[in-house]
DNA sequence: AATGAATGAGCCTTCATTCAT
DNA sequence: CATGAATGAAGGCTCATTCAT
């Protein structure tokens, strides 16, 4: 009886992930505003109501989105770097990791920061967006690390990894929303010139020091 | 005889404000996508169709709204700093100028940045659209005329510009949709950081040459 | 004082006619279902409001236009034919004036026959109505004359114009609906035999008896 | 498993003829451009939104009766005659059904020609169009054939049965605008008259031949 | 006489969600 | 579990008409 309990579990699993996977397709096509429950039914061959039956309501899709989003993000992360670099060139590489993550994959920073923009606080429950939050700050946690492996404290590693972040958001936005172009400016090289020049800011502080 | 349409186009001016105000009240309460003709033609008292001899239609008033709230932040700007001031504390004066603005009014940014995200394609004309382009750039170039007074070439400058740009963007973002907060850190003080670093960097590469 | 009056009369009536042609030019281009009052007041030249100091309402609008659609029809079939004419060329004549109105101006057919389609009863005044029932019958009433003129008595002309108009009317209707193109026939040429059958059909009858 | 789809199925075809009901009696009552969605879910049961379950939208409606319309008007016409009768009987037989249909359904009639008069190009695809004018003409064509039998050669035929159409359309639109009660006459005799001199005429020209 | 802002009713349509089947 | 009809609320927008100015 466990045998068949497990394998409807498999079975209800896989059907959501395909829900998911349709809704990121229509996420894709139709921007997070325009997507539907009964454009994402549709998208993954079924009827409206059948979502329900795997999502309590669309901003839980919303949510599950964005969780598998975060993994998707961490995994891109890990993958990144060898543990036998020097730290300088861990931070590049997860820095670029997670830029490029991005970069790849607009949607997901829409998804990430549309909490505020269009959900009103009922949508994530307080505790999902914790657990959300935590994700996110995993994946940037490799960078504070290597700051930390290149000296810095963790007060100053934490300020500058969350300027890092700041600047590659900003960039990333306005690449995704073709105010880069305006500027006539590549928002990947600008990311590089950035980390590149903390590194090497970094080191000439520790060679003053 | 003057006088009379000069009083009717008066009030015409000052009902139009006043519509842009509720507008701007609504956008504030339920964001972008939440506001609607008909919440924001209750909140100016009105019934929904009166809206219609003021704007043409709904992305009529979203454009409007914007195109004030460029003529704001340039204001902020032009106001910020004294044409007698040093360079470098000309730099600090006009980006803090711009990012305070922002800081203090995040929808004006959410404003600016739907512009490209969230508009269908007939909305805005692309006439309008380079002009607000237009109106943006030009808050921003006081700090690139710095940069330019502080040594930079104009190709340099432009890119310093669009990096602060950048930084201070992906600051206001994290700042306004919470992020910022999880990292334990402040926007400002951090854009702040990020300009003395600039002037710094900047002031070093002039002595190193 | 009287001259005043008469020139004020005469201003008011010239003002009212120049609203009646923007309807007209309006009706042309939108139809008549498509035709508003702002429309009409933008095409002469005023605001809404002003169309309501010279039409009670919208439907009083119509009820001027085919008043006067009914005159220049009167007049156009006046026109036609010439007292010496005999009595078969004069049908002709005078068959083929209303019918080529008509023809020459689609919405004019359109504005008799909406009557029932669209408008409510409470439209036009049941005194209205009869007045214009009995404009358009004096423009078929050369026909009918005619008819007697050829050897018909009353009952039988008004008979046979009843029918004349009929067939000239099915026509005018398939044509400008585009109807009669699917048949592959001309209106026009089918209106002009129907005219020599019965003017045939007459003569055989009247040699017989 | 069948057997429920095909319930399910005839579920959905009752439903929808209901809707279509509902529309017909609404276009009854208040004329094609007077219904409106609203009126006619109202008259189903329904709500407005219910509509869009069966149909795409209002013009679709619109299509639906009209070619619902089409398929009684060629019942009636396929059910009158016999196939023993004599060729001048048979148009008799036929052509009365069709003026007999239109003259026991005036909306039908309506129906029929606002298809072109009062359809935005976008409604009715030219394909559904096209179709519909064939069913019209298919519910037209035994008179035609008619015709031939009684001697007249396909182009003359289709001559004939054009201004046999036409004078049929001439008679209802008069009979249901009221205007041939005007002229004190009745549509349906004076169609039957035509009929019998139209057959009067083919018999004499046989003879004369 | 004319303005034009404003109303109130209405339009078609879309949507998330529910629920009987 | 899945269907899909149905709801109820809302969306943007248009219109004839009124009325203070």
């Amino acid at each position: 009886m466990e045998a068949r309990a497990a394998r409807q579990q498999a079975q209800t699993d896989s059907r959501r992930a395909l829900m998911l996977d349709a809704a990121r397709a229509v996420f894709d096509k139709l921007g997070i505003e325009g997507a539907s429950i009964r454009e994402i039914a549709k998208q993954a061959g079924y009827t409206p109501g059948a979502i329900y039956s795997y999502f309590e309501n669309k901003e839980a899709i919303y949510g599950a989105l964005l969780a598998e989003s975060l993994e998707r993000l961490n995994a891109a992360v890990d993958a990144a770097g060898h543990d036998s670099l020097p730290a300088t060139d861990m931070l590049d590489a997860k820095a670029n990791a997670w830029f490029g993550f991005f970069a790849a994959h607009p949607r997901d920073l829409d998804l990430g920061f549309y909490l505020v923009q269009g959900m009103r606080p009922r949508g994530l429950s307080a505790d999902l967006n914790d657990q959300l939050n935590d994700r996110l700050h995993e994946a940037l946690r490799p960078c504070e690390l290597a700051l930390q492996a290149m000296g810095l404290n963790a007060e100053d590693a934490l300020r500058e990894n969350t300027a890092l972040f700041a600047h590659g958001v900003g960039l990333l936005l306005m690449m995704h929303t073709g105010r880069i172009r305006m500027f006539g400016q590549d928002a990947t090289l600008l990311f590089e010139d950035y980390v590149i020049g903390l590194i090497e800011r970094l080191q000439s502080q520790k060679t003053t020091h």
